[in-house]
DNA sequence: CTAGGGATGGGCT
DNA sequence: GCCCATCCCTAGT
């Protein structure tokens, strides 16, 4: 076993118990241009191929490991960028145990460190509340590309800190844009601060696109 | 305010 | 060759 620290011990569970206990958590993620850090205020979390109480068809790593997917299967408190849609790169956090896949997909957050640097990063947003209000928004602002994938989120140049236990409101809910639930679709896979405004705006999975 | 569609390229069948 | 764990702008209520 490993000598990890207390933060990495805490990921090393089940991403679903997690998720909601991440909420409020800071990241911080240094660079040449300056730090930015975002309080996470929204999360969604995805299991691994091997789970049949939950099989988890909407996740990555649901027909098993790839080069893409590896950090998920690696230990905790590791980053797994993955990009799409030809333009947009998403965060996750991995959890569990090294050996068994489960992340947390990092879906919004506020800026609360570096926002000048954030809005430089992400020129289109109207409002503070906007930098990190969407997956692809969080990876942009926070400077995450495919080349921090697998890279360690408890050390430098990144860091996390767990929030305090608090009695903070959470809502769970269906995720956001993936088509492919299967018999999930009534777990609660995302979790959001209540009322918070930096949460994204919840928009289902669209069907498939109409014919010319 | 909501609904719709285009952008744009890696990943995987 | 199809599918995206999305964002942003436009047009219409």
């Amino acid at each position: 076993m490993t000598t990890s620290g207390p933060v990495r011990q805490f990921l090393s569970g089940d991403a679903r118990e997690i998720a909601p206990l991440l909420l409020g958590a800071v990241l911080t993620h240094d660079s040449d241009d300056g730090s930015v850090a975002v309080r996470i205020t929204e999360l969604e979390a995805y299991m691994g191929p091997v789970d049949s109480l939950h099989p988890d068809p909407g996740s990555h790593t649901y027909r098993g490991p790839t080069r893409r997917n590896a950090p998920m299967f690696g230990p905790a408190g590791h980053l797994y960028v993955y990009f799409t849609y030809g333009m947009h790169y998403c965060a996750n956090i991995v959890c569990g145990p090294a050996g068994h896949a489960s992340a947390v997909l990092l879906r919004a957050g506020e800026i609360v460190e570096g926002r000048e640097l954030a809005l430089a990063r992400r020129p289109t947003s109207k409002a503070a509340k906007d930098l990190a209000s969407g997956p692809a928004r969080l990876a942009t602002a926070l400077g995450l590309t495919t080349e921090d994938s697998g890279r360690d989120a408890l050390g430098s140049p990144f860091g996390l800190v767990l929030p305090p236990a608090s009695a903070a409101h959470v809502s769970t809910g269906p995720r956001v844009g993936v088509a492919g639930h299967g018999g999930t679709h009534d777990y609660p896979w995302r979790f959001w601060l209540t009322g918070d405004p930096t949460v994204s705006r919840y928009k289902a999975a669209k069907a498939r696109t109409p014919r010319a």
